[in-house]
DNA sequence: AATGAATGAGGTTTCATTCAT
DNA sequence: CATGAATGAAACCTCATTCAT
């Protein structure tokens, strides 16, 4: 059985076992939501370990989906702090390897959305809202110095959006995507998830940019 | 006590008065999603009965949403089918009317969007998508009548598009209004829910229609 | 007027066929008792219908079981009112045909000796022992023109002791023929129930009657 | 509330106390069986609990009656282990205190009987058989050095019969002594189910010790 | 700190019974 | 009379959470 573990990095590791235990199961099986018994199996420890890790399992599910939000900031924070300039293009695969190619990022993302009334406690909330916050910030004015902005706000709302999208779209036709049985209508309406997603968010930045952005293969 | 209603309308006067019941009691408690208990109990009906008109919990919310979804719909199509030309004010009427000022409507899509995962029904999901994929198509193709798009196609995605950012805006920025107190950061960022709204989907539009919209609130 | 006398029996009809539902599906699924809508459907009517024949479920088992009792003591009574005088054997012949051999007999006294204490109406309950009570005195004093008793009384208690051992043992070890698996206990025990029953019974009689009974199979 | 009870003879004590409620509870009103809500509440226990110790509410139920019958052939065995020779009478000692004087046991043992088709899981009711087969073998065994049997099996089977006539007479004529209301037919055929019972018993085992009994007080 | 038995809320299911049509 | 939708009790089951050890 593991047994105590004194360092402050050490409970940074035992804490990421479990985020880790939580995804990988959620990938395992994504049809449903891992419960706190397969987690803490997962990850080795007692279901009640857990809890002096996380205040409760909507906590650690939030605490999952902040890691791979941070990995995409992280990202694009780090190439927009690069002295080559970024165009579209780079946005999107920025978008595409961290966001929409990582199975359970937009599942996890849509259920924490629907479980903010739930079980969250508010100073998590409230961290992560204020971490996202930092972050668009940051990215945001890193924006500007690669794109035609007016000013650091728009570069904001110009990822809130993009990211609205990705969401929103992703919610509309995306989320069936391992049950999709109906391919008659939804393939006359939209090829599939990244396709419409490439196509909606180059228009987005078309937009803000004022520009005419290359069509891309 | 309710008694055995035989006729088909008597059915569906059934089925209205427990998803009222369902939208009521979240209206009531924003918090917490309402058990079945509570809603057979303010439907005046045995909590059995609840499982006569729907497969499960879940059912009975995609249900709620659906119609939540079909009245906006109903109205777009509607205003649409008239002969007196559509500008994009009237489509931010009627998404404010039916979609963002229902106090419902987007913590239920919110919701509805995470279960997807757990106890909803294939076939109820199924339904739901036929049902959102025809008027989508229905009103995409009347949306030419009134905006200068290319085809049917476009006036779909235009549609599909504006959802997806009502929805993802909301659950980047709305969804903690009732506990919203972090003022500082968020309203740095965004005013309030709707006028963020309003920027984005008259960008949006603008883009699509390649057209400057008057820039009226 | 005509009518009364046709529609009590036609009442009869269905009141006989509701049994033989009964009975039918129980020995279909031996593993469980048919419920009230199986029966109705069995018998081709609408599940109300059952309540108007049956004041309960449980009056209705009971009545499936006097009839198969009525069956056994008819027989008995029938043969016991011949002149030719009876032995041993041909009451084992009775209780085989009628008791030990009639699949679904044993399972159903069982049931309603554990029913008496739930859906059972005191009428239906005093009208069975009532019934019971007569014909045992009937046949228990016919008894005494084919054996050596003392008296009618004798007779009764001879006929009421052998069918507790018959429904006795039956419970102890006959019980789970279907799910028999531990062979190797109970076969050490007893060949089987048919043959210990004929050895239990035959040793009663013997000594009821005070005499050596023949020792044949 | 109670809390967890981590050792083995904590755990084997909250069975008990869970099968004490449910006989306190059937005792109380014979009428009916307990809820397993009823059962966790004068336990002391979350009805959830109760699950955690039987895999169904039959379980239970069969746990208590093993429980009744284990108490008689506790006493049965010891006895029979002691130098003084037993008689018929120390016989129907026992299983007076036992087993007819137990308000719980007869129509506990009844309703387990009848509830072998539902709720019992597989390997319950095996360990049930096995249990009372091998009880069955060391009191039969026993037997031998008390009264003139030719050999175990005989001491087996004289029991097997003996409890098969407490049940099965129990079932035919002492189960409706609390609603006793047909005084006249049942009372004219047997004073009551303890005398005939005796009665029954001392035919019985007369019978198998090939030697007139006293005939008793 | 770690454990996991116990908790209790609540979803799901079955089913005997009732009653308006 | 017959019907079957509705009822309500209760079993069954899962699971997040707590707390004595």
């Amino acid at each position: 059985m593991a047994r105590p573990l004194a360092t402050a990095e050490a409970r940074e590791l035992r804490t990421q076992q479990l985020l880790d235990a939580a995804v990988s199961l959620w990938k395992q099986n994504p049809e449903r939501v891992p419960s706190v018994a397969e987690v803490a199996g997962k990850a080795g420890v007692a279901k009640g370990t857990v809890y002096l890790y996380f205040k409760s399992k909507e906590d650690l599910l939030l605490a999952a989906h902040t890691r791979h939000v941070q990995a995409f900031f992280t990202a694009l924070i780090e190439r927009s702090s690069q002295r080559k300039r970024m165009n579209f293009d780079d946005i999107m695969h920025l978008t595409r390897d961290h966001i929409a190619s990582v199975s359970a990022f937009l599942p996890l993302a849509t259920l924490v959305a629907g479980l903010r009334h739930k079980g969250v406690t508010q100073e998590a909330a409230e961290a992560f809202d204020q971490h996202i916050a930092e972050q668009l910030m940051t990215a945001g004015g890193l924006l500007c110095r690669h794109f035609p902005l007016p000013d650091a706000t728009s570069g904001v709302r110009l990822l809130m959006r993009s990211y609205a999208l990705i969401l929103g779209l992703w919610q509309l036709v995306g989320s069936d995507q391992p049950i999709c049985t109906n391919p008659g209508v939804s393939s006359l309406l939209l090829p599939d998830y990244l396709s419409e997603l490439d196509a909606a968010l180059r228009a987005l930045w078309q937009g803000a940019l004022n520009k005419k952005l290359p069509q891309h293969a």
